[in-house]
RNA sequence: GGGAGCAUAGCUCAGCUGGGAGAGCAUCUGCCUUACAAGCAGAGGGUCAUAGGUUCGAGCCCUAUUGUUCCCACCA
């Protein structure tokens, strides 16, 4: 059959079509297969209302690079995909889309509101998943999870009551962090701090017994109305009288005492702080240390309670300015600084984190912490790159309580149950709870779990777990957990924990952190900046193949990269060379040919070619062996573009020319260099290789399923290497000569070779007159032509009878100027192995490979010499 | 306040355990050579941030400095 292929690489056209083809095939899908080693990665479920962006292109394309070079050695790759529910992401937006229609979640009640949120999960769930398809990605799609479905359920649930048994998940009030825009508890993680620009109030607190005031300073004056003390430190003088004594709250007009602690810095502002239990997380351990009243001023949307009916119902800033300018009126304000601090804000809505005392569910952390310290340190599991263990050991050794529960609707709801007769709480799997004390029904918690509580889970709930199952025993441990600095703290670290507590094993052995895309000048990409890039539109623009192969390139682990459209145009050139070159190669085969096998007659070009195939296998291995994916992918780059298509294919084309059997190695050895080729990129170019590989090998099957190539030691031709290497050196040589002169390839020449391995370059006739321009080629063993052009390598020296064209003038100041250049390589050679320290202390290859090179140049500057003495 | 990363060609970045600096893009020159102009053949361009140190030998290891980015941390 005739295979052709259109001139240029479209792969809009083919993508589709080619992960249908794996889809019909069940490429992707993996079996517990006992004759096989498993190689398990699980997915960071993209959040169920998400989009793909740059960041998911990322890390699911590393992802993806692993497991089909995986799948290819043999092992038994699973790839398991699913989706994160995202409680108050996705609740926020099913709220805001109930706004429209005017409707709050509280007027249709729970249950109609999870009827909504389900049906927004079938309709958006499915979405990102059609995403990471058009990517490429190689997920065993039967094996597809969500956080929220039965099994992540019933995970969660054994894993709550199992915590809570063992005293490791606790109820309480304490204070937390309050999100007054999603009206939820958040956790610690979920607070980012931001310089904001304040004041500092000066305020004049006086003494009960009229004896004056205290002065102090506050960057919240608002909350003023919670105080309940007045702290300075115990070691201050100037303070000492005070401790003990009371002082009347302005406005409010309470007394409140002055306590001493520890915690107040003397030389921090007046060296006084007020105490607001229920608003600071200080306040509140002061307020606990000194038996203090606990009084909350706000309401879960952060505007002054009723209690204080002047301004009840303002919001914390409204009240803040009502507020000062009563002190003022009062003549309690002093000064008002203008003053940058550190703010707590909600890292997904933005919003000013209030902290605010409220019974909550928390998870115990530090018995859990140990371990999972203990589980790096000793290499269980391995962070790629190393670095980042550091920043691991350090939040889990200074790691506070979990805060789980949520005041969303949206999530896993918490299995305690209470008797409103009699207060009993019981926590159980079970659902519909009876009161073990009065036997009545029992009302659940109507609290939801933090998202990354059942995320914490994934790589063992996906599996099955709590069910020992056939999966479980096979795929877990997983493997590589692929994922950004980002979210270490959010997920990797209560994986590693819960993993281990849960099934007694890491979640995985190897963690590869990769770093964020940014745009092309360095900025995060966000929403609101406006600069994010779309990968779908790249696709639809370059193809998944080049931007997988952009995303791969130029990049070490852990390093943040920029987006730039150039380089995916790269990768898109590059994609349309191999294209171009499968195109040549069918273009040239026999309409019946059939060739796996490489032929035993290879010539020293074939031998070359085939000789740094092999070396490129097994480097490739060993750099996707240590992660090193960027470094892997640009030796694939160089070897396919350089070494393939500029020198491999050109080599042939006289041959092909020719005929005869020498046409028909060519051929051979062409097919299967570019099928080893293609193997070898199919990881980081699915498409395109499986694409060119199921024209050029009919009938073998998918690319995706064949074996990846390693080193083979009977395709190690290294001296045929160095042969051939003489040969390009010449040609390289003689092209330079003639591009620094101007002369155009139409204009031919004769080369005269002079060279003591005339054997050696016999076998480069055809090469010099197709690729140097040779009319006619001359190899002896002594040349005489003192008007020609001369070129002069190592190994030989070459004489082009351009006379015409010859200045002798010129000629001799180059050839001058070669000389100085290689006495300079002399010298430094000549210093190396004249250096005592060098010879008896270098290892005896360095000092060999020195010799070798030293021999070279003083060959070459013989070659020289002869030429320069001849000219004159 | 603590910690980490980065600083290499005009731009964006590689450079694995130390053995004479690389790629892509951009620039310049010459080519439409029957796979590819999304191409081919050439060229120019870097005291690898600075200063010390270790070493026979440092872009790479150590120390300090400068610039830059980020993470963590309760100074009201």
């Amino acid at each position: 059959m005739k295979r052709e292929l259109p001139k240029l690489y479209e792969p809009g056209e083919v993508e589709d079509k080619i992960y249908k083809y794996w889809m019909d095939n069940e490429c992707f899908k993996a079996s517990v297969d006992p004759k096989k080693e498993p190689y398990t990665i699980v997915i960071p479920p993209p959040n169920i209302t998400g989009q793909l962006h740059m960041g998911h292109a990322l890390d699911e394309t590393l992802q993806d690079i692993l497991i089909r070079w995986k799948r290819m050695r043999g092992y038994s790759a699973l790839w398991l995909p699913g989706t994160d529910h995202a409680a108050i992401a996705t609740e926020a937006k099913i709220v805001a889309a109930m706004a429209e229609e005017g409707l709050t979640k509280e007027q249709i009640g729970r249950s109609a509101f999870m009827e909504r949120a389900w049906a927004w999960k079938a309709k958006f769930g499915g979405r990102i998943v059609e995403q990471l398809k058009k990517l490429g990605c190689s997920c065993d799609w039967s094996r597809e999870r969500f956080t929220m479905d039965e099994g992540c359920n019933k995970a969660v649930r054994e894993v709550f009551v199992n915590l809570y048994n063992k005293g490791l998940i606790y109820r309480g009030e304490r204070i937390i962090n309050w999100c007054p825009h999603c009206k939820t508890s958040i956790s610690d993680a979920e607070v980012n701090y931001e310089d904001q620009a304040g004041h500092f109030w000066h305020l004049r607190y006086p003494l009960s017994d009229g004896s004056g005031y205290i002065e102090l300073a506050t960057t919240r004056p608002e909350t003023l109305l919670g105080d309940t003390a007045v702290a300075v430190n115990p070691a201050d003088e100037r303070y000492k009288d005070f401790v003990g004594k009371t002082v009347i709250l302005p406005i409010v007009h309470r007394e409140i005492p002055i306590v001493a602690d520890d915690y107040v810095e003397m030389d921090f502002g007046t060296g006084v702080v007020k105490i607001t239990p229920a608003h600071d997380p200080n306040d509140f351990e002061v307020g606990l240390r000194h038996k203090l009243p606990v009084i909350n001023v706000l309401t879960e949307d952060a505007k002054i309670t009723d209690d204080y009916p002047k301004y009840a119902g303002m919001d914390r800033y409204e009240a803040r300015k009502a507020i000062v300018a009563d002190l003022e009126a009062e003549g309690a304000l002093i000064k008002v600084e203008d003053y940058n601090h550190n703010v707590g804000v909600c890292y997904r809505c933005g919003t000013t984190v209030e902290p605010r005392v409220s019974t909550q569910w928390f998870v115990k952390m530090e018995p859990l912490a140990k371990p999972a310290i203990e589980a790096v340190k000793t290499g269980k599991t391995k962070f790629v790159p190393e670095r980042f263990d550091k920043i691991y050991y350090h939040w889990l050794e200074n790691i506070k309580d979990w805060c789980i529960s949520r005041q969303v609707w949206w999530g896993h709801q918490i299995p305690a149950f209470y008797c409103d007769d009699c207060g009993e709480m019981v926590v159980t799997k079970e659902d519909g709870a009876v009161c073990p004390k009065c036997g009545k029904p029992m009302r659940q918690d109507s609290d939801t779990l933090d998202t990354w509580f059942s995320s914490a889970l994934w790589p063992f709930s996906t599996l099955g777990w709590p069910e020992q199952t056939e999966d479980l025993k096979y795929f877990y441990p997983t493997n590589t957990l692929v994922t950004g600095y980002d979210i270490i703290f959010f997920w990797v670290i209560r994986m590693m924990f819960s993993g281990i507590e849960h099934t007694g094993e890491v979640p995985f052995n190897t963690v590869l952190i990769h770093g964020l895309v940014r745009d092309s000048q360095g900025r995060k990409m966000s929403k609101s900046l406006g600069n994010g890039v779309d990968p779908l539109v790249e696709i639809d623009k370059y193809g998944a193949d080049a931007l997988r192969f952009m995303l791969a390139t130029g990049n070490a682990p852990g390093n943040d990269m920029r987006y730039m459209e150039d380089k995916v145009k790269a990768s898109r050139n590059f994609a349309n060379k191999l294209w171009n070159a499968s195109r040549f190669i069918m273009m040239n085969l026999p309409d019946d040919f059939k060739a796996t096998e490489l032929p035993k007659n290879l010539n020293v070009e074939d031998k070359w070619v085939v000789s740094k195939f092999n070396t490129l296998a097994k480097e490739v291995n060993q750099n996707l062996e240590s992660f090193e994916l960027g470094v892997a992918v640009s030796k694939l780059y160089d070897f396919i573009w350089d070494v393939y298509c500029d020198w491999y294919i050109e080599l042939t084309k006289p041959r092909i020319q020719a005929g005869g059997e020498t046409a028909q190695t060519a051929q051979q050895v062409l097919v299967w260099v570019m099928k080893g080729m293609l193997k070898l990129l199919h990881p980081f170019m699915p498409f395109i290789t499986e694409d060119i590989w199921q024209t050029l090998c009919e009938g073998e099957g998918a690319i995706m399923l064949s074996d990846f190539p390693v080193y083979d030691s009977a395709l190690d031709f290294a001296d045929d290497e160095v042969s051939f290497e003489k040969i390009i050196t010449a040609i390289k040589a003689v092209r330079n000569r003639r591009a620094e002169m101007n002369v155009p390839p139409s204009v031919k020449a004769a080369l005269h070779i002079e060279t003591a391995e005339k054997a050696t370059f016999e076998q480069g006739v055809l090469f010099f007159e197709r690729l140097a321009s040779a009319s006619e080629v001359e190899i002896a063993d002594k040349v005489d032509m003192p008007d020609a052009v001369t070129v002069v390598t190592d190994s030989a020296r070459i004489f082009i009878p351009l006379d015409q064209l010859v200045d002798k003038e010129k000629e001799l100041a180059r050839l001058d100027k070669e000389k100085k250049a290689v006495q300079k390589d002399i010298d430094f050679s000549q210093g190396k192995l004249n250096n005592q320290g060098f010879l008896a202390k270098a290892p005896q290859q360095q000092v060999e490979a020195e010799k070798a090179k030293l021999a070279k140049a003083l060959e070459k500057m013989a070659k020289i010499e002869e030429s320069i003495k001849a000219f004159k």
